[in-house]
DNA sequence: ATAATTGATGCAATGGAAGTGCAATTATTA
DNA sequence: TAATAATTGCACTTCCATTGCATCAATTAT
């Protein structure tokens, strides 16, 4: 079990106050969240250093972006099995119609995509909407 | 075969000179275009007027949003085997990476996608993306 | 036919998210 | 301790999406 400093540090990624509360902040949320949502839980930070500490971890890979269909682009910590960094990689998103949240499904893979002769697959987003767990109880 | 003055009336739709064009330059495209596309291609319009038709043409299912990942949404025509605004309609698009064009490959449908329980499926959005068949001769 | 009403269009402005340049601050290394 | 490099904060900018309001065109009722 790594911690936040070795993860940061394997990665040469200098260890900051502001980097460890972003990245427990992800921890501990199981859902995607937007840069708002940093916002609004950092409001004595700037919005450019959460904005450029996300894109250091994007860089990094240890968050990845979801993009749900909301427009808004969300971000989520890379887990165990996430393979953004790879091309083939499959991602599958659950966003939720009904409380807005968007959460990763790490566990479900997704079959491989046919497409039509000339085309070249290189990945591959897919984002399945509904209602979520918590909302269909 | 309906003329598209046909087809916006069957829809209460009032025909106007703006929304022809708009129908016959969506149609001609084989491509999903974005607001901006049809601006340049209608300079003498007003922005805003080509913004609230490509939305009435979306209310009332002529053309149907695509979220393709670039951050900006794309329209296109909805085609006969169209059912976007059916929930359980599966959505296959592909974002060319090299000349960054989307297009709808209407013709290949994708297999259920299985949910955890609890979770109600309503809609998918699926975005491969790659080289076009253009790009990758 | 004309007035009243409804819808379409154009202009101006706003809001939100993403991104950049630069100065100041903090941490690392020489 | 000085020099260097990275991080942070502030101020802007840009781009897309969206709305309010006035005007113009078209439809409906009188």
């Amino acid at each position: 079990m790594k911690t936040i400093e070795q993860l940061l540090e394997s990665k040469n990624i200098r260890v900051t106050a502001m980097r460890l509360l972003i990245y427990k902040f992800l921890a501990e949320k199981e859902i995607a969240v937007t840069l708002s949502d940093i916002e609004n839980a950092f409001e004595k930070a700037d919005r450019t250093t959460l904005y450029r500490t996300i894109k250091t971890f994007e860089e990094n890979v240890i968050v990845h972006q979801i993009d749900d269909g909301t427009g808004i682009t969300k971000y989520a910590l890379c887990e165990e099995g996430c393979n953004c960094d790879i091309k083939n990689d499959l991602h599958l998103h659950f966003h939720c119609n009904n409380c807005n949240e968007t959460i990763c499904l790490t566990e479900h893979k997704i079959p491989q995509i046919k497409v039509p002769d000339g085309f070249v697959s290189e990945n591959v987003n897919l984002v399945v909407k509904g209602i979520c767990d918590k909302c269909s109880g």
